[in-house]
DNA sequence: TGTATCCCTGTACCCAAGTACGGAGTCAAG
DNA sequence: CTTGACTCCGTACTTGGGTACAGGGATACA
């Protein structure tokens, strides 16, 4: 016999392993109201559409690119309307974010860079770093 | 009449001030054993030393070099050796991680560059931003 | 001497993004 | 029909780096 709902879409775990995510983690994405709760077929288990396990592995990709949870709601309500001039400001936003930090750490960089070479190059007596980092006594 | 001990140093509130840090963030600092406590002189206040007060404006230096408490700890800790090589090790370590980080978030900037670029020259219809981040239905 | 401003300890709370777990229900295979 | 793997819900815990009180001392200045 043919059972129409409950073999549609897979269960929580599968779901998870298919973007590489822990079960949990789905379950607090519920819990946050990130991702919506998939229909039940027949029991009380849920099954996952394969948009459900899209827009997941989207929150995962995001994630990915630096979003956090909030902006990842964000883009997912403007995903409603598609408003493409909301989605660029948003993106313009976050890269404004990434390169301001690229600039911190290209400093960071090149003053442990330095720091580092210095110390290479001297004498062990008058460690640089410990100059640099640690001016004590 | 000259009260010896009572004015050596200044209190945390001072030092707070003097490196731009929450007093609470100095009690922080000595409940996880970060930084040691100051004596008390005759009464229950701390006084802390000029070096107690570098001691803490290393720390934030630190952490604005993206070392974490803990790592600043080790750091704090090869004071005792000066031990060159080791201090070495752990910059070397710090730097290869920024190196890594920028790395990451160049490859993010370059996506939502491009993601933003096509999505200003594009029409509206198919804006690159929803097909990239949202291939939802 | 009053009062205002610090300081003390201890405890609880905050954020983001989960993780862990207990106790019960469900489902498929053997 | 039992066993084992999976799922449910709810709640508590984690990490890192702090903040925020509450309820008392101590100190400084007029």
């Amino acid at each position: 016999m043919w059972k129409e709902d409950v073999t549609v879409g897979v269960t929580i775990g599968q779901a998870a392993k298919a973007v590489d995510v822990n079960v949990e983690t789905i379950r607090y994405y519920h819990r946050i109201g990130l991702l919506p709760l998939p229909p039940r077929a027949h029991g009380s288990i849920r099954r996952y559409s394969i948009d459900s396990v899209r827009r997941l592995s989207f929150i995962r990709r995001a994630q990915q690119l630096g979003f956090s949870l909030d902006e990842i709601a964000e883009l997912l309500q403007l995903e409603k309307t598609r408003s493409c001039g909301s989605a660029r400001n948003i993106a313009e936003a976050k890269l404004a974010d990434v390169t301001r930090k690229i600039a911190d750490l290209s400093s960071i960089q090149n003053y442990l860079a330095s720091l580092v070479r210095r110390c290479k190059a001297g004498k062990t007596a008058d460690c640089p770093i410990f100059e640099a980092l640690l001016p004590l006594s």
